[in-house]
DNA sequence: ATGAAAGCGCTAACAT
DNA sequence: ATGTTAGCGCTTTCAT
């Protein structure tokens, strides 16, 4: 513990300069004499001088702060795209917040209006499905905005994602193009991770064009895990087991189902091909091969974080405003 | 976009009433009429007026941030403590800030400093072996410090966590009860996650009591993941087939290294034992079992939230300074 | 190259 | 129940 943290006042008593000197000196400006710098340098030491962002930010009207809000932890889709951020923040003086809002419109909103009190210089949101009233929120913010990892809706700034209505279309072409035909849908959570349910809402117009649909499916409220994928699958197996091929909502929920085949003895993927979405590393390790989209997650962090800085610098239009990126469809073939 | 923020003064005009008077009807203070309360916080609707929290925390001397300081997101049990951070934190009015510093202890320390300046009301470290200069930035900081998920050291004042080399040693116990004689070992990045070196010291020290030790081990310098247990057991079995239990750095490694084992044919747990740490989702799926120590990682972090919570509220001596996990065991029988 | 004054938006403390 | 004054720690602006 301690005593109270040293003011800048402090350390420009000590020094016997002004504060202003002071400040100038620690922030490395130009027109202060090398000899005072010195000694305020070595003052700001001695009393283990750190300083206040919180002054700074409100005498000088800017921040460094980044709001960032996803739907969970649980998914490594989100750490992955936080992590990019971060990455891609480094060494730009600016900072990341997260928020974490459970898939809880509500409980964005909330946090949304709380990060916004920081005053943040940009903020970055999952998806661009808010309700009107967080719409609002950010529209008024007067900050630049990012809504990541989708595209399908219409953007308040800048977008950064991939379709998944399309990724869902182009994973059942190639599937159908394979001559898979009997396809059963397994998902999770639906209501509450929108970008999975346009996913299969793609999956499943394409399906239509061919005449074809889901012959079963299983779903669950639960959020989507191995466990889960494997345990639906386990289900759906012993309704139907004739079907050749299972769209999953991800990958975690697609390698439950592998393991499920595994244990059932059903051939992966040659009796049932399994597919999933994101591309995650665990999916090309497993011992058998399944059909996913890659999404880049990482990258799409870094890119958002190169807007903001751009936005931030005022490099209004240095980029196109929205970014989209493909996924590539892996293991899909027959 | 739009035109500048309001300001409290601005709502307090728009509500005829003084600034004060305002503040404390959005604060819902109970000595504000009625009436009173309820035009200014129409104003402040009317006005989408958010509130400066830099103000606020300048003005108050009071922040609500709590910062929070992880090696690494790209490994799941990271964004696991932080979640529980995030969900221990939860209708406290606080705000959890993370910062990721790559395992990098300089970069630990940059981010140390930068969160610090922010004047957070308690702050959340990884483990105990920062080096003293950061050490010292922590003690000077004079607000309450918990340090996560390592009990091997010297806290400086909150520990949370569990005894890494202690859950090492534990499993080797296990291993050699049941009869496991050639060990083999599997890991990572050793030189930077710290506590994952603590458990293989812990694990060969019971090694030894025994009068055996690692028959061989595989080393890499890039940070673990399921693709690299797996290439570092492909090579390792090619060297010496004959081990009948492998210790990994951790279970991403030993999942891994399971898959390398089903495409060798080499069976599991009968012909070699693979033994991970963390207790992963995912292990409990796997097609073959595989040991663990189960780390409550959700957990860790919710008690540190609590602890966070408990200090900030001025409840000095409310809980144990030290809150110690044990890791339990699973899937080591023989 | 250095300093003094003013003010960022809010709350604490003290009126009334 | 409401208002006034002062000030949080820093930067901005303007002097010197």
């Amino acid at each position: 513990m301690g005593i109270r943290r040293a003011t800048l006042e402090e350390v420009a008593n000590e020094a016997g300069v002004s504060k202003m000197t002071a400040s100038r000196a620690l922030r490395g400006a130009s027109d202060v004499s090398k000899d005072t710098r010195d000694r305020v340098l070595e003052a700001a030491t001695r009393l283990s001088y750190v300083g206040n962002r919180l002054a700074l930010s409100l005498s000088s009207q800017r921040t460094n702060l980044v709001a960032v809000v996803v739907p969970s932890m649980s998914n490594v889709v989100f750490p992955e795209v936080l992590a990019g951020i971060s990455a891609g923040l480094d060494g730009s003086g600016m900072q990341a917040v997260f928020g974490i809002c459970d898939y809880d419109v509500v409980k964005e909103r909330e946090i949304i209006r709380d990060m916004l009190s920081w005053q943040p210089c940009a903020i970055i949101v999952t998806g661009l499905d808010q309700p009107e009233e967080t719409l609002k929120l950010l529209r008024n913010a007067d900050i630049p905005v990012i809504q990541l990892m989708d595209l399908d809706g219409t953007p308040i700034d800048f977008n950064v994602g991939l379709s998944h209505g399309e990724a869902g279309a182009e994973m059942a072409k190639a599937l159908v193009a394979g001559g898979r035909r009997r396809f059963g849908y397994i998902g999770s959570a639906l209501e509450r991770d929108l970008r999975a349910g346009k996913r299969k809402a793609g999956f499943e117009r394409i399906l239509r064009e061919h005449g074809l649909h889901f012959v079963d499916q299983q779903l669950d409220d639960a959020f989507s895990s191995i466990a889960l994928g494997k345990r639906l699958t386990v289900a759906m197996l012993a309704e139907i087991p004739d079907l050749d091929c299972i769209y999953y909502s991800n990958d975690d929920m697609a390698s439950g189902g592998l393991f499920a085949c595994m244990e059932l003895g059903v051939r992966v993927p040659e009796k049932i091909l399994i597919a999933g979405f994101n591309g995650l590393d665990l999916v090309n390790s497993l011992p058998s091969r399944i059909a996913t989209s890659q999404s880049p997650r990482r990258a799409m962090g870094e890119v958002a974080a190169r807007l903001v800085r751009e936005a931030v610098a005022g490099k209004e239009i240095a980029s196109e405003k929205t970014i989209i990126f493909k996924p590539l469809i892996t293991g899909a073939d027959p």
